[in-house]
DNA sequence: GTGAACATGTAACAAGTTACATGATTGA
DNA sequence: TCAATCATGTAACTTGTTACATGTTCAC
């Protein structure tokens, strides 16, 4: 999904400037699941303003520049809603977190535990935004999504809580010859 | 995390050549978690090569391009050891099948409840692709990233599975009302 | 005989980020 | 007085993708 669509559905909520869509993307129910900086976001709006795709109006203020309120059209709409309708892509998911932990034999022990009780606060912290965030929504859909936020960080952080005392070395040798009779290196090469 | 250290993660297990390694990143336990693309991959290895961190020996095919097989070097192990124990970057997220559901009362109920049922089978088919994948994994650092994909994967499949029956139209005003005693739409803009 | 797997590589393109420019107001 | 918030916008840069070029072998 690209940063057009993401404008015309928070406009399609209601009109907001430029800095209004960043901080909802940055903030908001969207922001576990998109991003979104001014340098992508101003271009999009001049341009499916010229497009018409979106009205404006510019409100006068003091000392900081104008305020460009941004109204979604009914082209908007239309567009909006194709893009709604299209198959949706697999979701992206991109993780250091699991990058480092599946390289931890490399690791000491030590600095991989840190970096699990780490992130087991960090997702903790996550849980308890997101379940905030959970308790005043009304409306179907944006409830729908904060469960989902609620069950799969709720998952990740029960599972790295309970892996805190992960070890970087295999399972005792006699267990893992029992699950694993012979696992044999590579010769040739 | 860029290409440049997924592939000296991946070359710290042992040689490979590009293609080996876009194998590795697009089936493997990666895969879930990183992305790469020939295009990217092939300039990476030939600079790291050109910078000492891998070496390279190519060996004669008929038919096909020689087939350069790639080395990590000692450099390369120093400068995959500093991306690991550099503190990870937040996990990156990205879903428009979350968005379409954020914005489902701009659809109808119908679509969006094809949207969730195919939803629901993919998660099903990958979630069984990382059991499997699961199955024959030895170390500890993959047994817990698979575990964790287990673990997450499950719960959004679990999620979406009980709410097949999702509709985009708020609960009955008796039992909203019940819920939230009254929910104030802003007046000023 | 047709498509997939094997195998490398480049150039053009897409999309978005970062840093900068500008500048008032407000709260710690 | 220092940082944050409000507010918009551009240019340079980064990073990576897509499509193309090239050519064999093997299985269906």
């Amino acid at each position: 999904m690209n940063i057009r669509t993401l404008c015309l559905g928070i406009l399609s909520f209601g009109d907001a400037t430029g800095y209004e869509i960043k901080k909802m993307a940055e903030d908001g129910l969207f922001s576990h699941f998109v991003e979104a900086s001014y340098g992508s976001i101003y271009p999009a709006l001049t341009r499916m303003t010229d497009e018409g795709l979106l009205t404006c109006r510019s409100e006068a203020q003091d000392g900081k520049p104008d305020k460009k309120v941004y109204s979604i059209t009914k082209a908007g709409r239309d567009e909006l809603t194709v893009a709604l309708t299209t198959r949706p892509k697999k979701d992206k998911f991109k993780s250091e977190f699991l990058f480092i932990l599946l390289m931890s034999e490399h690791l000491d022990q030590e600095h991989v535990c840190e970096v699990l009780a780490q992130r087991a606060e960090e997702l903790a912290a996550e849980l308890e935004m997101i379940q905030a965030c959970g308790a005043h929504l009304t409306t179907p859909g944006p409830r729908f999504v904060n469960g989902y936020g609620q069950a799969v960080v709720g998952a990740a952080h029960d599972y790295v809580s309970k892996n805190l005392d992960f070890s970087i070395s295999p399972a005792e040798p006699s267990e893992a010859a029992a699950r694993t009779p012979q696992v044999k290196v590579e010769a040739a090469e």
